[in-house]
Formats: structure tokens, sequence, C-alpha cells
RNA sequence: CGCGGGAUAGAGCAGUCCGGUAGCUCGUCGGGCUCAUAACCCGAAGGUCGGUGGUUCAAAUCCGCCUCCCGCAA
């Protein structure tokens, strides 16, 4: 079978993998282009291109569809793949290319479809406290994760589950049922089944602007936000004007503590007062500094017992 | 050339400005106390202070170069 993929960031990558361990035949890679990233603004290839590469797979990075339209669409019609397969590509594609494939552009998705349509579905489903999600293929049309519905496997959601830990699961799980969804579409035993608009909701993108703790919220808001941004971006607060990232929290206790929200209230195992309850920081990063567990961060840090968390000032 | 922080015992840090015997919290090992303990007391082991060149009677500390790690920003 051949199949034209189109992914970007590491979730994609066992997709990828998985493709090429079943044997398809991977014509060409579709990936957004590098960006200068990090310290010094290297310029960095995505991690599916990278995977592309060592497999000796052409890679292309189109800047935009409509602008280079008539190369891109003329090569994926000379190709003329059986299918197109697309995981977190992070590009609408245009009607004329969703036509292309004999058995159209099928989407891997991590969220249980109609909910949690768009950009950052996995973060969401944790941030809401969503008991379970997991992942959906489908057929793709015009629309932001509109298309009709192929397969779906559901997951529980882990009670201190980070989104990295479950981007994990979920890849490998959409790397399994993409396959499947292959299998079934060419053997004609799936039926398509059209989302119940009424029931969808959108992920929007994450930004940083939103991963600074506020604990004057309830203690379980806290910490699902906290699972739900991490490793990236990872949710932060302030200590003595310092940024301080917080991987990893644990719920104590719903109890108002009757503590000033943010108050360090335990200061051996980094229990803050919440809005309604405390918490546990249990992995954390300052600034300069490399992640790790609060119990080693207190070693060498001594914290006063009733120090404030979130001011962005330094004490003096 | 984007801005900035950092590398010191197994872990986390102080000491660096102002050069002069390697220090703190914890862990490890041994001993003591205890009905008992992750508690407490006593003792011990464990470091070529990231690498390299220089200045100096003397460098973790001052100067040059290199490697690696991290925050911001994108």
């Amino acid at each position: 079978m051949n199949v034209v993929f189109m992914g970007t960031p590491d979730f994609a990558v066992p997709t990828l993998e998985k493709l090429y361990e079943k044997g398809y035949n991977v014509q060409c890679v579709f990936s957004q282009p590098d960006k200068p990233k990090g310290r010094g603004y290297k310029l960095s290839p995505p991690p599916v291109k990278v995977t592309a590469l060592a497999h000796e797979t052409e890679v292309l990075q189109p800047v935009s569809f409509k602008k280079d339209a008539d190369k891109y669409i003329e090569k994926l019609k000379e190709l003329a793949p059986d299918v197109i397969v697309v995981a977190a590509y992070g590009k609408i594609l245009p009607k004329q290319v969703l036509d292309i494939p004999k058995y159209g552009c099928v989407n891997v998705h991590g969220s249980l479809l109609p909910k949690y349509r768009g950009a950052a579905p996995i973060q969401w489903s944790i941030i809401n406290d969503e008991k379970e999600t997991g992942v959906t293929t489908m057929l793709m049309a015009e629309g932001l994760d509109t298309g009709d519905m192929l397969l779906k496997e559901t997951v529980e959601i882990g009670e201190n589950e980070t989104s990295a830990e479950l981007f994990d699961r979920l890849s490998q799980i959409g790397a399994e049922l993409l396959i499947k969804t292959l299998e079934e579409l060419e053997n004609g035993t799936i039926t398509p089944i059209k989302q119940d608009d009424s029931l969808s909701c959108y992920a929007s993108m994450i930004t940083k602007d939103m991963c600074l703790i506020d604990f004057s919220r309830p203690v379980r808001t806290i910490h699902k936000k906290i699972c739900g941004l991490s490793d990236y971006p990872c949710a932060v607060t302030f200590l003595d004007g310092k940024r301080l990232k917080i991987y990893r929290s644990e719920i104590v206790s719903y109890e108002d503590s009757g503590k000033t929200p943010g108050e360090v209230i335990d200061e051996k195992n980094f229990v803050v007062s919440c809005g309604k309850g405390s918490i546990r920081l249990v992995e954390i990063q300052a600034e300069g500094s490399k992640r790790m567990k609060a119990a080693d961060y207190l070693r060498g840090k001594h914290i006063e017992k009733g120090i404030v968390l979130g001011n962005q000032h330094k004490i003096n």
C-alpha cells in the first residue's frame, strides 16, 4: 500500500515508525519547516523529519499549501498514494489534497472525538480533569477535526498522570490504531461514523500565559493544571522572585488549611496551601538548575516556613 | 554573534566579589540509646572544586580558551 505521511512532533513518530515496520510503502513525508529553536536560535528539524530521513524517505516541508499549491498538489497526484496518513501535522489541508488518495486522508487524533478537537487535546483532557480519553482515527474533512470517525480506543487518565506520560501512551496506541484502520479500510470492513457536532468542544493551543499557578484556586484544579502542562510548557510559580517550574504534584488534602493561598505550610515536604485544600510539590525546577525531586531541592535550598509562593518580586 | 544562570563528596547546595588547611543539609557505613523507629546521640569513609593554559610563594577563588547543563525569548 502506498502511503504519504504528514506529521511534525514526537506524537506522530510512533505512527510513522509503525508504517515502516508493517511494510507500508512510505513514498514521501511532509513535515513543518525547520524552525529556529533553543539557545542561539539553532535551526532544528521536527522529529518526524528526523525519523523519515533515517529511513531514507524524501521529506517535503512546504511553508504553505496555498502558496506553492500547484507544486505540491502536482507532486501528490504523481505519487498517487492509496492513503495519506496525517498525525499532528499542524497545517490545514486544502480540499484538493484531501481528494487525491483512493482511501482519503486518515488522521490520528489524541482524543475521543467529537470532544477535544484541535491543537492540544491531551493537555486539555487532563487540565479539565477528564477520567478517560483516547485516540480516534477519522477521514479528514475540510473543518478542523470534523471528519467521519473510523476507529476509537479509550484509556483511563491516571490521578497523577502528566501530559508527557499520556502523550507517550496515546502515541503508541495511535500507531496501533492507525494500522488497524488502514487494514480495515483496505478490507472494506469499516463504517465511517459522523461526529455529533452538538457534543464537540475545542482544545485551543497551550500558551505560556496560562502557566502561572493561581494558588487561590481549589487544590484539584491546580493539581490537574500542573499535570496537564507537564513537561511542556510546565506550570510555574515564583519563589522569592525567582521562577520555579512545577512538573509533578500530589493532592495532600481537600480540607481548607486556613492559611494564605501559596503559603508553604510544610517546608519539609513542600506542601503548599491552596484556595481550598493543600498540595505537595513533588518534582520541580529552579532557574538555572536542573529538574529534580522536591526532596533533593530542599536539601540545598532551605525554605522558611510560611513563605508565600507566587510573588514575582524578591523579598528583602 | 539574541539575553541570562550554572558545573564543588552518592544527592542538593554554600564558599568565589576581598587568593591562604574543603564546609552545610541529606544519604552511605560503623557504634550507642530505645519495646521500637524514617526519631535522637557519637564516630567514619567519600572531592585531582567540569576541562585546559596562564598569573602567583600559594588558585575552587584572579585572567584566557574549551566542553556540558539550565532559565528567558522564539
